[in-house]
DNA sequence: CCGAATATACGACTATTTTCGTATGACCAA
DNA sequence: TTGGTCATACGAAAATAGTCGTATATTCGG
């Protein structure tokens, strides 16, 4: 099993991951157009990004033909993991219990919903076993 | 009561928020010295980088002697609060709970304390009730 | 066969962030 | 008073990220 590489994707290339999260396979006009939704870039940009993600290893891409087949080369959720973990260094002093409890106080925009918070004592109960 | 800036610090300014935010009250010694425990960069960038921050407002200083006392402009919580929640967004598909569970899940650097987790308990048996 | 549309490659420009060297002035101990 | 230490200011290099123009190749409809 490959050793996957520290990964550190930019704000831009997060999107991008996003969106290959979602789709799996996609091609840099997929992206790009469903890119489109929310910011506005040139389609070069877009390929650019994805040519260097490439290089990088942050995707891959099948090549054999004209128009190349993008995928997600990192898995979602180590990478989930390990920007919460920056997170939690950068800005809850390495307390991952603080960034929890802010992210389950109220706010309005995010609630978590009853079943939401049985799933979460679900995961503590085994955690705590 | 002020509208406080949308503020999008950066890595490196989040570090020294960090100290600004658990020391209250410090000079530039005092956080680079703070800061030097983790990274190893000179005097003057450190110095730099909480001018800078006193420009964009995210500090506040008191230049009235010789050696300047710096301190946070910029609410924690709000802070932590704002980022966690483009956070949500961006990655967890607006979900506090997928968050949650990954932030909880084994985490080598990270492992939440059997204290810190009776915390978290308390936490959701009130947002249970 | 030809031109428009579409694809990739790639260099280069811009912006932002991080880094530090150097200048200069204040402070202090001997 | 004078030299060493410590402080800020500031300019600018270095590193990183994002942007796009242009060249060139492929495809396809007519």
């Amino acid at each position: 099993m490959s050793v996957q590489k520290v990964i550190k994707p930019t704000e831009s290339e997060l999107e991008i991951l996003q969106i290959l999260w979602t789709k799996g396979l996609a091609t840099v006009r997929e992206v790009h157009e469903e890119l489109g939704q929310t910011k506005d870039v040139g389609y070069t940009t877009t390929l650019k990004l994805m040519q260097i993600m490439n290089e990088k290893g942050i995707v891959k891409r099948d090549d054999s033909m004209r128009t190349h087949v993008y995928q997600a080369a990192v898995n979602k959720e180590r990478t989930q993991k390990h920007l919460l973990s920056k997170m939690i260094d950068s800005l809850f002093g390495g307390s991952p219990t603080q960034l929890v409890i802010q992210a389950l106080g109220d706010d309005s925009h995010h609630k978590a919903s009853r079943e939401e918070l049985e799933k979460i004592q679900a995961l503590l109960d085994s955690l705590k076993k």
